[in-house]
DNA sequence: CTGCATCCAGCTTGATACTG
DNA sequence: CAGTATCAAGCTGGATGCAG
């Protein structure tokens, strides 16, 4: 397969797609997005909260993604009990302002989409698979 | 958990998160984005040869979901062998705006983010977890 | 409070073979 | 060409317990 001709970002080997991947997670795009509307720095739980349904487990290894390419900083109180705070960089806060978008445009078509997707499957009940 | 006073979007049970789920892919970005550079109609091979990594089995789901809700329009030409063109529909290309965005963006700032992360993962390998 | 470690069920994915 | 079917494997994510 010679993929020589082809822009870099479809080829199976383009360091572009490691971002991608990192980016394109339902809870990136979500912690990205909470951290975006706070307009600054989030404790853990604070975050955790946010967002409703995420485990400990999840929101740890995302924001550690985050931390690891430098889109969000991880800041630690040396108190007791610890405090740590998240807020975006400044590459975070341009990634932040295309994952909300991608959230908003969702909220915003939900119910075309919805109907669309409820036609599709009555359709789909209905035949196995009508031709055009 | 009282989440009232939340955007909607965060909301476990919010049904934008069910559209969310579907762009926040790594082949949904980039069948999306594939489509919108060829700002025309593509055959399903063509797209599998575009996308290099992807399998037939997840090109035709991911096919599938954006057909379902309607961002991916499929026309069957009863010829043999089978003709089938995918195209974008208004809502795709609206989609495809944000997600080529994304891919974009990943693109131009790979060598920052390989960087930082480099740094991280040398850091890492240091020290367990440096505090601060 | 902020995590890490572990166990494990289940969904996702890849590989392969087959069909209209 | 454009898929569907199947099976195994691997990764994801949830639950739980514990620690600094």
């Amino acid at each position: 397969m010679d993929t020589t001709q082809w822009p870099l970002t479809y080829r199976r080997d383009c360091p572009s797609r490691t971002v991608v991947e990192v980016l394109a997670d339902k809870w990136t795009l979500y912690v990205l997005a909470a951290l975006r509307r706070q307009e600054g720095p989030m404790r853990f739980n604070e975050l955790r909260r946010a967002l409703d349904g995420i485990t400990q487990k999840m929101l740890t290894r995302t924001l550690r993604a985050l931390e690891r390419d430098g889109l969000v900083s991880r800041t630690v109180y040396p108190t007791v009990p610890p405090r740590v705070e998240y807020a975006l960089t400044g590459l975070g806060a341009e990634a932040g302002k295309l994952t909300t978008a991608i959230a908003e445009w969702s909220a915003a078509h939900v119910p075309e989409i919805l109907a669309t997707r409820a036609e599709f499957d009555a359709r789909a009940a209905a035949a196995p698979r009508p031709v055009t």
